[in-house]
DNA sequence: AAACCTGTAACTATAATAGTTACAACAGGT
DNA sequence: ACCTGTTGTAACTATTATAGTTACAGGTTT
């Protein structure tokens, strides 16, 4: 199974569409909600950032978004947090004097990719508003 | 990144489905066609075994496909292998106090359950038979 | 200056995974 | 009966990913 960081992103961007007093949005504060340390917070938060989801300033409590929730997949967050972007991993160095052994990983390539594309356009679909609605 | 076992598990089936010999099916020949120890082998085909994909007897090298190529989707192989159930994992005990993490974890579930879904529904599309059509 | 914050590096603990060793039990040939 | 080679499993080890934690430099506000 994948980790649990784009549960934990979608929560943080959760919190921050959510909240109108932004000075209350400190790392702590939504560290409390996620029931995570701060820092595992300021971490992903680096990630979002880097990706243009939002704006921080250093030294002061606060996010902001740059996206609205509408405009938001979830496969921009997804790919946001830097996720794996294979879903099942395939053996190494298979014997290359078999026939099965020399051809097995393309062919296992192109099955995972079709599945990872049935993924991904699932994640188009929903956007960080679907999320906002169904929390209500 | 889910584990390289359904790689695995894949890989052995092809190579029984298309070995005419079955005497020369020993663990320890797969093994070296997959690039990997002889108990992993065992190990991935008792649950294969389990799930009645195959047979095989105890002191006798030598396995046996149960089912059609055809008529063995992915989904049925994955199943097999008992691979996770879920794609990403949620974070435990969000916070109840707070409106996101009251709900969030419901809510991600829901979001995921389609992504899954989506994924089935590629896995259960593919059969052995296809992966054999492209090892050639 | 003091209190509070962010950003980040470095370290630790835990868990999943694959690989390995070991061995009891079975099969087939001699 | 014995030897060789096999399966089926349990138990252990090594490696890696992940999350959590500690620490601290530097920004912001009062």
């Amino acid at each position: 199974m994948v980790n649990s960081r784009f549960s934990v992103a979608i929560h943080i961007l959760s919190l921050i569409a959510t909240t109108s007093d932004k000075s209350q949005l400190s790392s702590d504060f939504i560290a409390g909600s996620v029931n995570t340390n701060p820092v595992v917070v300021r971490r992903m938060i680096g990630l979002l950032k880097k990706a243009g989801l939002l704006t921080s300033q250093s030294g002061l409590a606060g996010y902001e978004l740059l996206v609205e929730p509408k405009d938001l997949s979830l496969l921009t967050i997804y790919h946001a947090i830097d996720g794996p972007e294979q879903l099942f991993a395939i053996h190494d160095e298979p014997n290359p004097d078999c026939t099965v052994g020399r051809k097995i990983q393309r062919t296992l390539e192109g099955v995972y990719t079709s599945v990872w594309d049935a993924m991904e356009e699932q994640l188009q679909a929903q956007t960080l508003q679907d999320v906002l609605d169904q929390l209500r």
